[in-house]
DNA sequence: GGGTTTATGGACGGCATAGTCAAGAACGCT
DNA sequence: AGCGTTCTTGACTATGCCGTCCATAAACCC
């Protein structure tokens, strides 16, 4: 009921989307619609939250576990992203699209996309620590710091694939991000 | 003049913004504008076209002269562009926000975007290619690719700056993406 | 089963907006 | 200066959209 709402939102945006739109889409009536919401605002609002649950409960799902499997673990992240990216019925981020249009001027959703952005960025350093202890990643080096790097890079990737850039390019960026992380000396 | 246009859908973008907007803002009025662009599609493609040749301009500034100073101008270039990402004023990237609302929606604004992507990809690429000239960079390294990842970088560095990563992360992050370039072997 | 409360949905008002048009001003050309 | 052409302007139309409202149906409680 929530996901036509959001994917109506995906796919035209905030203000490109019409509660009678949302409204068909539901199949509900446009007086449930604000009964049960408020508004517009409080719509996208709950929408948006809702997503970014999902989102960081994905990322919590795909990583996490065995110090061993650590390295392959981000690795198939990050590679299945640039793919999920470059799909082209992938609707973009609906998280960059929210930001686009609303963060500037709405508050809840500004903050959300933040905390959000630095839920995924703990998710990766642990991740990366995994990698330290494990070997793989020279451990002098700053986990957090790289994390924001990888997380740079799995943002990029979402503008580029939106932007239509190919798969095989994604893929290869996504590879000389992992590539370029400090190897333990021997 | 269409600077004013410019910043009026940077502001708000493209459904945010309307034509009574723009006519108030450029201090023309609505009769002047369809006629001298026909519509608000066309007003958008004409601005988007121009901010792209104006990003690639400044890119081409920014970029290409003698061989060792190459390494010295990409981090100067990225950690600037980390810089201006964190600016609170900062009205994200124009590009972005027509991507997010058009480019699955308009055939020209999304080719636009995607060939300006690779003129700034191209312009990467060439000075990698003077740093291996210049042995800061791996001769053996394909510099294509690793372009790729600097302009994902890029583009990642102005999603988290829109959503308000602070200045320190992202600069902190250009940095390690600029250190896990492959130095070459001594 | 009756009465009350709550959810539903489509019609409606008012407002903002995209785009048009005809009248008038500015301008160039002779 | 006179005249035609182009450019400008602001009012006008038609459409679409946000939010409301009320009649109706459903659910729930006793």
């Amino acid at each position: 009921m929530l996901n036509a709402a959001r994917d109506q939102f995906w796919a035209t945006g905030f203000a490109g989307t019409s509660m009678d739109a949302i409204a068909a889409a539901t199949g509900l009536g446009k007086g449930s619609l604000y009964g049960a919401f408020g508004g517009k605002r409080e719509l996208f609002r709950r929408v948006f939250d809702d997503h970014c649950d999902a989102a960081i409960c994905s990322v919590d799902r795909q990583l996490g576990g065995d110090d061993e499997q650590a390295f392959a673990r981000l690795t198939a992240y990050l590679l299945a992203h640039a793919t999920a990216c470059a799909e082209p019925s992938r609707r973009g981020c609906l998280l960059a699209k929210g930001t686009a249009e609303l963060a500037e001027h709405d508050e809840v959703v500004s903050a959300r996309s933040l905390k959000t952005f630095e839920a995924v960025q703990r998710a990766i350093t642990a991740e990366l620590e995994a990698c330290q202890r494990n070997g793989d990643i020279d451990p002098a080096a700053d986990a957090r710091q790289l994390a924001g790097l990888l997380l740079t890079v799995h943002r990029g990737l979402e503008a580029l694939g939106k932007a239509g850039v190919d798969e095989r390019t994604l893929r290869s960026s996504a590879e000389a991000a992992l590539a370029g992380l400090p190897r333990p000396p021997r």
